[in-house]
DNA sequence: TTGTCGTTCTCCATCGTTGTAGTCTTCGGC
DNA sequence: GCCGAAGACTACAACGATGGAGAACGACAA
C-alpha cells in the first residue's frame, strides 16, 4: 500500500498531527523536529491521500471549468490559460465542456456530479441568458466568465466588448473604408458578446458619421470557421457590396476571409478584415489577421484569484463584482497596405 | 451542510448501508425498500461525497490525461475525444500539459502530486524516448499514446505511421509529382512519430521507383505553423524545387503552404500538399488541406476501455498490448485539380 | 519556590462511505 | 412443524487526514 501519515510519523518518532502539522506550515515547531519529519516525508517519499484531506477538509483541491467546446481555439487557450493561473495556487482543473447551447444541458453540468467534487466553478456562459440569472445562485462558488449575464449573483469576469469591436471599426474607419461588414450578429441580442460588439460597431460608425446600413449587419448563430465561410458565401451571392469585414471573432474572420478571397478579391486591398479574440491562428493565416485581444491571461488571473476568494470566504460575504480586461489592437497583415 | 448517506437512510427508515446498497445495485433488496430509498434520494437531491467514496474504496473515478499542449489543435482534439470516451464510461478527466520537451520535467508531471489523485494516466510521451520505457514502469495504471516508445511496460495505442505517410506519399505520386518535400522530419529519429512517417514516405518513394533525395527531406523541429512556415522560407531560399510537399503534421502543412502562397505559387497545381492529423481547420483553409485521418475516436476509445481494465484487474496481470487504429486518406483541395 | 504563560506536541473524534460479518426473517422440503 | 438455506437487512470498523482539546515542558516574574 501507499505511504501514510502513520508511517512517516513512526520514522521520525513524532504523532501523526505533528507531521501534519509540519506539512501545514504550522508554526509552532521546534526546528529540529521539522528536520526529522521532513526528512522523513523525503526518504518515504510521502504523498498526502487527497480523498482523505478532501474528506476531513471539505477541501477537494480542484476547480472545475466549464466552457463550450475545447475543439474551439479561444475556449483551448482560454483553458490553457485557466490551468496556469490555477497550478500557480495549487489547484486541479476539471474541464467540462457542454456541447450545444441546450440550456437544460448546461444547467444539468453546472449542478451535475462532476461538478460536485469541486470547490468551485468558472463558468463561461454559453446559453443561459441575462433572464436566468437567478438559477446560477447555487452553494458552490462561482465566477461567470463571458457576456451573457451581467450583474448575476456572482463575480464575473469578462472584457470590454463593446469598447473592442469599436476600436476594430474605428481600425477599419481610419484605413477609409465606408461599407463595413458586421459578421457574426445574433439578432435581437442586447447583451451577450454579439449584441455588445454590434453595439460597438454602431457606435464607431456614429462618432465617423457614416451611414448605418442594416444590409450590412451579418446575422451568424454559430461562430466557427464553417459559419463565417458560409455566410460570407451567401452575403456575396446577394450582392451587397463591402470593403470591410469587422467579424465578431476570428474564427469567422478566417471562415470568411477564405471565401472573400476565394472569389478572387484581394485582402486588405478589396476587402480588410479584423478579427476578435487573437488566437494563434491569426499569426499564421494568409494574410495574417489584425484583431482584438481580449486579455486572455488577465482573465484567468482575476477569475481563478476571485474565485478562490470565495472558496475561502464565508458563503455570501463577499458582493458581486465586475472586472473587464484591458484590451488591445493587435495590427496585421489583413489591414495593413505595403 | 450537505445531504449524506444518513439523511437518506433516516428519511427512508433503513439503515445507511441499505442506501448504499440500492445506489450500488446491489441485488438482494425488496422492491419496496428500493422504492423507499430512491425516492429519498430524489426528495433530498442526495449525491454521494466523492472525497470519502475515494477514501474508502480507494478510486476517485479520475483518470489523468497527459499532452504536451492544449494550444494544439491536434491534442485539444484528442482531450475532447478521450473526455468523451471517458465520460461514457462515467469518469473524470484531469488534463496536464507538459508544455516543453524536457524529459526530466515530463517524469516529474508524471510523478508528481497532480497526478497522484488519479487511477490511472494516458500519457502522450513527447520527451522520452524508447530507451527510457523502464521509467515508466509506475504503479499507477498506464496507457501510452504516441510514438516514442513501443514494446513499453504497459499498453500502447497509436496510429500506423508508416503506412499513413506512405498512403499520403503514395497519393502525391500518384498526381504525377516527383520532387515531394518530405517536411518534418527530426534528425536520427528512428521511431517517433518523425521517423516512422519519414520511413513511410522512403518507402513509397522506393516502391514506385522513385529517386530519394536527401535535399528534399526537410528537418524541423517544431511542428506548429511558424515551423511550417519558417522552414519552407527556408527550404525556398535555398532554391531547391519541388512540386508536392507531405508535411508530418496538419500544421506544418499550413503553415508551409502559406509561405508557398505568398511567393505566388499555386497550390496545388505547382505544388500539392497533403498533411496529416486531420484537425479541424484542414476543412477551412485556403485550399483545403488533403491529410490522413488518424483516427483520433478510436485512439481514444480503444485507451480508455484498456486503462479502465488495468484499473479493475490485479497489477502485472495484463500484458502490455499494441493497438494501431485504421486511417484514412482525406483528399481535399490541396491535391485536386479541377 | 510557586504560579502563569506560551510553546510544542499528543490524543481522540470525526469527515461520509463501503467491506465484512453478522442477525433476523422467510420459505420450501420433508 | 422443524430444519437448513437463501434473502434482506443492520452494526461496526475501517479508509487517511485534520481540528480541537489538552498535556507536558520550560522560561520567567513575583
Amino acid at each position: 500500500m501507499s505511504i501514510t501519515l502513520h508511517d512517516v510519523a513512526r520514522l521520525a518518532g513524532v504523532s501523526i498531527k505533528t507531521v501534519s502539522n509540519v506539512i501545514h506550515d504550522y508554526p509552532h515547531i521546534r526546528p529540529d523536529t521539522r528536520e526529522k519529519v521532513l526528512a522523513a516525508i523525503a526518504e518515504l517519499d510521502y504523498r498526502p491521500n487527497l480523498s482523505a484531506r478532501g474528506l476531513r477538509s471539505g477541501r477537494s483541491g480542484a476547480i472545475g471549468l466549464i466552457i463550450p467546446d475545447l475543439r474551439n481555439a479561444y475556449f483551448a487557450e482560454l483553458a490553457d490559460a485557466v490551468m496556469t493561473a490555477a497550478h500557480k495556487r495549487g489547484l486541479y482543473v476539471l474541464i467540462e465542456q457542454m456541447g450545444g447551447a441546450d440550456k437544460q444541458a448546461e444547467l444539468e453540468i453546472l449542478r451535475g456530479p462532476r461538478m460536485q467534487m469541486v470547490d468551485g466553478i468558472l463558468y463561461s456562459v454559453l446559453a443561459l441568458g441575462q433572464e436566468d440569472a437567478g438559477l446560477l445562485d447555487i452553494s458552490t462558488p462561482l465566477v461567470l466568465l463571458g457576456d451573457r449575464i451581467y450583474n448575476g449573483p456572482t463575480d464575473h469576469v469578462t472584457m470590454p466588448n463593446v469598447d473592442g469591436s469599436r476600436l476594430a471599426t474605428e481600425h477599419l474607419l481610419s484605413l477609409g473604408r465606408q461599407r463595413i461588414l458586421a459578421l457574426g450578429a445574433h439578432e435581437d441580442e442586447v447583451i451577450g458578446s454579439a449584441g455588445l460588439r454590434l453595439r460597438g460597431y454602431t457606435e464607431a460608425l456614429e462618432a465617423a458619421g457614416v451611414p448605418f446600413r442594416p444590409e450590412l449587419v451579418v446575422n451568424v448563430g454559430n461562430w466557427h470557421r464553417f459559419d463565417g465561410a458560409e455566410a460570407m458565401r451567401a452575403t456575396m451571392a446577394s450582392g451587397i457590396s463591402f470593403d470591410g469585414v469587422v467579424a465578431f471573432n476570428d474564427s469567422l474572420a478566417l471562415g470568411a476571409m477564405r471565401v472573400v478571397q476565394e472569389a478572387g478579391l484581394r485582402v486588405p486591398d478589396d476587402v480588410a478584415f479584423i478579427g476578435f479574440d487573437d488566437i494563434d491562428e491569426t499569426r499564421y493565416s494568409l494574410p495574417t489577421l489584425s484583431t482584438i485581444d481580449p486579455g486572455r491571461a488577465e482573465i484567468a488571473e482575476v477569475a481563478v484569484g476571485w474565485l478562490l476568494e470565495r472558496i475561502s470566504a464565508e458563503p455570501g460575504s463577499i458582493a458581486p463584482r465586475e472586472h473587464e480586461t484591458a484590451i488591445r489592437l493587435v495590427q496585421r497583415e489583413s489591414t495593413t497596405f505595403a
